[in-house]
DNA sequence: CATAAGAATCGGAACGTTCCAATTGGACGC
DNA sequence: GCGTCCAATTGGAACGTTCCGATTCTTATG
């Protein structure tokens, strides 16, 4: 004791390293190795007199190290393009819980929309010898931008699909959503109903948009234009449509808005200006974040279900690590429309529970 | 240029090094790390030639084998208790703002109130080289699990102080906020107000709780334990405490809960009971998170400003990464009362805006 | 023209790990 | 007693980077 504990003392500059903690179970640094491997090689008492000397020198693994001599590193990156919206946090939850009990840890970054900080995380994470990544890429992305800096990395890209970019991708089945929730709409009685949210350049916009265009299509009605808003993503945004739906000619009485968050700022600006959400307008959001089932009157939504397709997007990448094989894939999540109580449920004036 | 192509063409096994970069460019080595470094002593044209090099060759540093030499590695580690609470993810947005232009990127990784994940995910960051840890960590974590883990690295915890270890703490002022606003539902009349959510062995709660009683202690008023209510911390907690406070041979007419969500909970639950929040009961809760301005009626919260806590978590730890000195800082943030239409203003029957 | 000074570049050791090949020490069969 | 085999352990090279000290090249100065 007397011997390692003056060691200690003289305070090595350097970190605790795999030759230190030899020293101290008088073994070779290669048979720690083996043991930090979990090695069936080396003998049981062995083990546990190298796991002791670990915890009495606080021994820290060196990945840095590790991962020179082609270890993997066992991170999987999360780059997630705007954590202030719920429903990518929930995706990132997802994500999470899908790599739980899992040889890989998550680490989540939040690029802001931001690509150049995008740019800057990816870098970052393929530094540290990320495994793969999961990604949501931010608004205005490019795939060129992208392709050098992930250029033989596994990546599964989630609700937006980067055109040119060779990946998998996993996404709601935006389209067909839209073409339900509109379709829903006008088979209530709606004759006038709006799509509320996002701006043009956005791609999921323009699926959910082909879908809402789809059902007045299947329905016979024409598009006007002037029933399609574009907004800021986030609560003012829909806030800031109601005076242009109310004061046309022939005013909106429904809308179905780009997503949830858009849809509670349409609907709280519309109770204000005293139009009775869910009997004078109907709405109805989309991706069914778990807020909406709290906001009065609860928001009738398009489910996409985050987290489902988080875990989906993890385990397909998992698939791909394991497998070595990286072939893109495409995976469709189905959606529900799920009703409450911000639009009537069928035929005019009937509601859903009380 | 043929003679390059072919070097490629042979396709040498592994990653692009800074010595294929080196050969590129028909520089050493060590020149090329010069550029990498930024040092001023490369000439132009040198500096030119090996970022083209680096560029064509789709050249990724590894940092790694820099850390092995001591370089620090960048990385800033968000360890956040609770992902699923927009409170947490305002706050590692906070952390994230304040990182941006920073030399450091930060990482973050979701414990879910899990102490074991927890240990893994801080020894992982570790393993990884992070600079520097914000954490707020698990319920039930104790000092002891975790001192060997964190030793010698610099921590700045949040929210949650865990006893006996030696690091900064950033909070909001739990107890003077709970304060506040128990003694504004007391000064508007209210003798029955009850204290909803959390249980007991969480710390941030008792802080919480402990202003609630200083304010009943400076009104003269007895602590009625029936008025003090444990639940989970999330919607349906909240929901959960209604028939108890209503069923009281002395009901409540107030609550202060432990935080938002479940107060937007208790909210929701007393409306579908018919009573009305605002008028028959007056309902506070505690964080202010984006959330509670949209919901109906307007939730009055006690303001936390989780973005600036975040913020100033952050800075502190650049601040001790900057000087390295870790000594254990603590900076409290103050609180603001946001009275909004889920409590009466002043007097009773009075409101604020409209 | 010799030399000094400074600017730019280079070579090589070191960092902490893994993994291959080599070594040790029994236990066993003959 | 000798060889053989197996289990357990070991030494050393290699990974991609940084950084120190050394080297080369250029230009100014005496």
């Amino acid at each position: 004791m007397n011997n390692e504990t003056r060691r200690e003392m003289e305070g090595r500059e350097g970190r605790t390293t795999i030759v230190d903690v030899a020293r101290r179970a008088g073994v070779s640094k290669s048979t720690v190795s083996l043991v930090l491997g979990g090695s069936s090689l080396v003998a049981e008492t062995t083990r546990e007199r190298v796991s002791d000397a670990m915890n009495e020198l606080g021994y820290i693994y060196h990945r840095g190290a590790a991962t020179l001599r082609g270890a993997k590193s066992g991170v999987i990156g999360m780059v997630i393009n705007d954590l202030s919206n719920p429903f990518y946090v929930e995706l990132a939850i997802g994500i999470e819980q899908a790599c739980q009990g899992g040889a890989y840890i998550p680490f989540l970054a939040n690029t802001a929309e931001n690509a150049v900080r995008q740019q800057q995380v990816i870098r970052s994470m393929r530094e540290h010898g990320a495994a793969g990544l999961v990604l949501a890429p931010a608004i205005g992305t490019s795939a060129s931008e992208l392709k050098p800096l992930l250029a033989g990395l596994p990546v599964v890209q989630v609700m937006r699909r980067l055109p040119g970019l060779r990946a998998s991708f996993v996404a709601p089945e935006n389209k067909e959503g839209a073409r339900k929730a509109t379709a829903h709409l006008i088979a209530v009685g709606h004759t006038r109903v709006a799509f509320v949210g996002g701006v043009s350049s956005m791609l999921v916009r323009e699926e959910r948009l082909a879908g809402y265009r789809l059902a007045l299509e299947e329905a016979g009605m024409r598009l006007d234009p002037s029933l399609v808003i574009e907004t800021t993503t986030n609560y003012s945004g829909g806030g800031a449509a109601v005076p242009q739906l109310l004061n046309l000619h022939e005013p909106a009485t429904a809308a179905l808005c780009f997503n949830d968050v858009v849809a509670i700022g349409l609907t709280r600006a519309l109770m204000e200006a005293g139009v009775s959400v869910g009997v004078d307008f109907d709405v109805i959001g989309f991706d069914d974040i778990e807020e909406v089932k709290h906001t009065r009157p609860a928001l009738s939504s398009v489910a996409v279900n985050p987290r489902d397709l988080g875990s989906r997007a993890a385990q397909l990448l998992m698939r791909h690590l394991a497998s070595g094989d990286f072939e893109p894939e495409a995976v469709l999540c189905p959606t529900t429309l799920a009703l409450r109580k911000s639009c009537r449920a069928a035929g005019p004036y009937e509601r859903e529970d009380r």
